[in-house]
DNA sequence: TGACATATATAGATTGCCGATATATAATAT
DNA sequence: ATATTATATATCGGCAATCTATATATGTCA
């Protein structure tokens, strides 16, 4: 199915840092990571991710490492920070509020 | 807890379809009805709603009647179209998928 | 009378994501 | 040998959704 694209607004960040709380990644690593583990649900755009990654750099939640892979090929690689990990907790929480409360509205049962 | 708004992108449109399901409403009665039936998560705010109803209304799934209250304020009511209702439909299976999605990638048993 | 809640509406700004485009190298096909 | 595709990162312009601020008007209460 064909997901609306803005539902996914505000938490393609936490689902990266999500990723990054298993390893360390590379960006292009991280875009078939999440197609797979969202069984192909989420095909996110590396004009989406790249600038993305940056910004979580930014906020010191992520910080990166170039690395030359078996390859020789040079790869950015990432990692999550301590102040990522209470960033991810916090946007954990505000997606359960969220959702469950949507849910609320929906008439569903039992999905708090 | 402040519920980053960014999150909410895309679903208001069928949160407000979901209400009109139930009942014919005006547009200040939804704020409040979402308020409540949320527990409090979301507070749409007026210039989020009515240029949404607008929006609602040209894509022919809600329509509206004007008429007088019992306290004799004129107020707009919305209710829900046939097609209104096929796109709730619609919109409710994104939601399943994408949340479902979003669960997957966060590890979380159970949420499909 | 003045303040506040009700009720609808629009304009401007911000944000998040995408599409398009660019660059460069490795792997594969012809 | 050469062309195409996959890998890998990056930026820019644009669109869509929401918010803030503002405007208008009426009913209620102090």
């Amino acid at each position: 199915m064909k997901i609306d694209k803005s539902l996914l607004t505000g938490s393609t960040g936490m689902l990266i840092l999500r990723l990054l709380e298993e390893k360390e990644m590379y960006g292009y690593e991280m875009i078939e990571a999440l197609e797979k583990r969202s069984d192909n649900t989420f095909s996110l755009k590396a004009g989406t991710l790249y600038p993305l990654l940056h910004s979580l750099e930014q906020s010191g939640w992520v910080t990166s490492r170039e690395a030359e892979a078996e390859n020789g090929r040079m790869r950015k690689y990432y990692s999550i920070t301590q102040s990522g990990m209470n960033a991810l907790s916090e946007k954990r929480s505000e997606w359960e509020a969220f959702s469950g409360a949507v849910n609320l509205v929906l008439g569903k049962a039992g999905t708090t």
